[in-house]
DNA sequence: CATGAATGAGATTTCATTCAT
DNA sequence: AATGAATGAAATCTCATTCAT
């Protein structure tokens, strides 16, 4: 016996898909709320009924995606202590969650490693808490990996964390949507290849190859 | 004989110089032809004269950047055989170069990193040639030091090289802008740290602290 | 045998009366069908089972009043001759009734004398035709006083009369709602010291004092 | 020689005066900004050229003729002692200026007096104000009056002026716009005729006919 | 070269009303 | 009787661009 989803949430569901695609493909103010609805075969008015604004809808799906990508980095925190190697592992492990997850979530990541920048300010805003909050899980991630005695102390952790978040918000933009950044981009690399080479060069740089 | 600068230059140069930082602190779509010729103090018409359009001037904006940027670039390629300390100064010294550039330059950087990104196609088309140029002289860079020995055989040397850059654009976005993106941030860090900080990084990795 | 009230009515009293404080606070075309039924605590389409439309039922809401404002004025009619001062007393009776029938129903008395002008013609047309049976029953009233000798011939009974009803209409204007006409207001007076006041200026002017 | 008005002080002008038609005539919320630009011959842009919003040029419009009405009582200041029959003349006068300014500014009128209730509450605020200053208008003129010795000494004198001004306003309501309060009535009495009629009923009531 | 008024297409948003359930 | 999602016409306002002077 299958329960019946109340059917207005179906509709809400289908305009913040069709809405995050379209952002995701065209940016948010190439995206009028006209393309959202005839995309989603409804009327204009339909679209206040769920939503106060273009502007509002933007910050909700940014504010899910922000805890969406916040569990995915969570979940992936280093527990145990281990060698070299086990570093690596582990961090290529944590990094083909994050990547299958990035993978998987195209349209939101467009919206957040590139398309949220062209918004208004409140929707820049929630693009902006949402590095923050994966800045810190990073972070936590390093001092852990210190403590556990897996990396050297380092004078200045934040630094090298911001850094290490550089590199893989970068490759994540590059590998997602290539040089031209566009949605459309096809990558020929699979995700644990991607999270594989990008832990080698985490931890050992060039040199590393 | 002397050719006299006709004095429009001036005020084509001035207008793109106000344009700029207006699309660097408030994005393309955030800022109006009339905010830049109120910023410039002329009227609209005279914008008029001077730019096609305002995606035209964009594009020039971009285009203009791009060539500055390939030129630094350019000036730091390896040329001579050397040790892995070599190799570190040599790559310091060219990022140097580019961060002190990028510094001196936080306008054109934000608009080619993160503003960009929120315009119409053929803005984002300059963006993406921008960095494609980019991408290729760093290219050139990595198999150079492998013809030279200073850096190992790698399997796939263009997806190493896109990582480096990954890591290098991602570095300049947060120094420059901070984790918000906004184009005010005080970063604290000198050019000449960030440089050697992220050639480390480069080299040796998350180990290489 | 008693004739049960159907219950629906009840609901349609309500939502009368939550329209007629929305109308008189905020006016006719600030006031939604959606605010009315949010504070009444129905849906939209119940409304609609109530009244034709909003319009139907801000003229209903005026016929209603205008009813029960004629019936104060009718029943405060002059019947015996008498003394000048019988004539302050009798006018001051009439008008005290109806300032506290104005008192007791301040909702409709906005609507009536202020926030029915902003409304659409069929409305607007129902406020003048209470306000042109108010203007009658009051000629009629100084028509029988000058037959009853208690007030002199004029020339123009018209003239007179209406500029009689302007007083009235004008000092309970700005009693019940303040030189802001804002509906919020309180009086400082009390309807008998108001019907009082405004009796002796009907009759004296500025000299009565 | 003439100096030439500069060209959009016109455009301005007339864009005032056709708005002000309009709202006196439909009221403020069933006139349409493109009712406004179609009724002038200019486009929709145009509009926003000269005013920020529909609001603030109804607020303007108010604001405007709030100065000249509040100049047009100023000029009446009673200023020399005199008999009752003095008084009535003096106040004659003033509301015959009154009253004449009236007829020819319509418009204004209907908007101060009517109209103006219907709108939003930047609008009624401004409509609020000029009445404020109306009514101390009055108040410091009987003031006068009884510093003269031309009235005698009242108890209230804040409410007496009070129901002489609704006494003006109401007649004012009632001859420029009738009994239904619609723009276009036809009065039948002359400014003068209308002024000493009021006066006689303002010094000495219903019984100085 | 320069002005600034004028344009008009198009964007977001509102809200009275309808209708299937 | 009642619901509340859906509609769509229409309103306000924006802004890149043009053009007569």
């Amino acid at each position: 016996m299958q329960l019946p989803i109340p059917p207005d949430q179906d509709r809400r569901q289908q305009l913040m898909q069709v809405a995050l695609e379209w952002f995701a493909r065209h940016g948010y103010h190439n995206t009028k709320v006209s393309d959202v609805v005839k995309s989603a075969g409804v009327s204009q008015g339909t679209f206040y009924w769920y939503f106060q604004s273009k502007e509002q809808l933007a910050v909700e799906l940014i504010e899910t995606g922000k805890d969406k990508l916040t569990k995915v980095i969570e979940e992936g925190y280093r527990q145990h202590a281990g060698s070299v190697a086990d570093m690596v592992t582990s961090s290529a492990r944590l990094l083909t969650h994050l990547f299958e997850f990035a993978d998987q979530n195209r349209n939101l990541m467009a919206l957040l490693l590139i398309k949220g920048q062209g918004a208004d300010q409140p929707v820049r805003e929630a693009v902006s808490q949402t590095w923050i909050e994966f800045e810190n899980a990073f972070k936590s991630n390093v001092e852990r990996a210190i403590e556990l005695g897996m990396l050297p102390q380092m004078i200045n952790v934040t630094l090298r964390a911001n850094i290490l978040v550089c590199l893989i918000t970068g490759v994540l933009s590059k590998w997602l949507f290539g040089p031209m950044h566009d949605v459309d981009y096809q990558s020929t690399f699979s995700p644990i290849e991607m999270a594989e080479e990008t832990a080698k060069f985490e931890i050992h740089g060039l040199l590393g190859a």
